[in-house]
DNA sequence: TTAATATATATGCATAATGCATATATAGGA
DNA sequence: TCCTATATATGCATTATGCATATATATTAA
């Protein structure tokens, strides 16, 4: 489910529904527990598995503000051919905090099948 | 899983983890799709089940929202004890929006499975 | 050699959502 | 009369989101 520009409002876009929250926080999360170290441009092809915009502004953010917060930890790759890449891996308590994503994944999935299940029952 | 306000910083607290974008939305509409006409305040009291802070404001704001957008018309309720209440119901086109609602959250129930799939996968 | 393209990171900005606090008013009960 | 429950509403600070733009390096095509 997509968005053409036009006939879109943020308030009541049908493409708009249903996203997670800072979703793209727990996506970077396990693209690094599955392959470390890796790089925001190489991590933002990966992100269109998930269904997340294109988008390197939100990457880069996210991956400073992760390590701001102790999530991962970077260091310059200047080797190889073109810009250096500044190369993430995962902390501790980046993995505890991806371990808590699941849980409270676990926990929406459980909400969205209740919801949805209310809804089915209505409509009979 | 809850939020102590104390050592709940915005970014890293699990307790964030796994919201739905404007959840209440749906959630109001499926409420009134069950019980028509009904008032904020009274939509207010079943938004619990759930699971949504208790929160007025969120409820009235969005309420008249949803009637700027026709999803929702109103009528004031002066009969009966107690200040007025606003009735709402749902318009065809509010109907319509919590079926996009449901559609939706269907595709978000397959991406959440497919993420905490590929996480237990990982951890074996 | 120069121009265009791919790679790579980063910031700026406008809009919207969220949570929390607060304001206002009506009516019933102690 | 004062407190509480009912009922609706606005204000404010912080955060998230999407989009645009800036900057730099190296490769490839003209």
């Amino acid at each position: 489910m997509c968005c053409k520009k036009d006939n879109c409002s943020p308030s009541s876009c049908s493409c708009r529904g249903g996203k997670i929250e800072r979703f793209i926080e727990p996506c970077l999360l396990l693209l690094l527990k599955k392959n470390q170290p890796s790089h925001g441009y190489e991590l933002l092809d990966n992100l269109n598995a998930f269904g997340l915009n294109n988008d390197p502004g939100s990457v880069y953010r996210t991956l400073r503000r992760l390590e701001n917060e102790q999530m991962v930890k970077s260091s310059w790759d200047t080797e190889g051919t073109g810009p250096a890449k500044r190369l993430y891996e995962l902390s501790p308590e980046g993995e505890k905090l991806l371990a808590d994503w699941i849980t409270n994944f676990k926990n929406t999935r459980k909400n969205l099948d209740k919801f949805i299940k209310e809804y089915q029952d209505l409509e009979g």
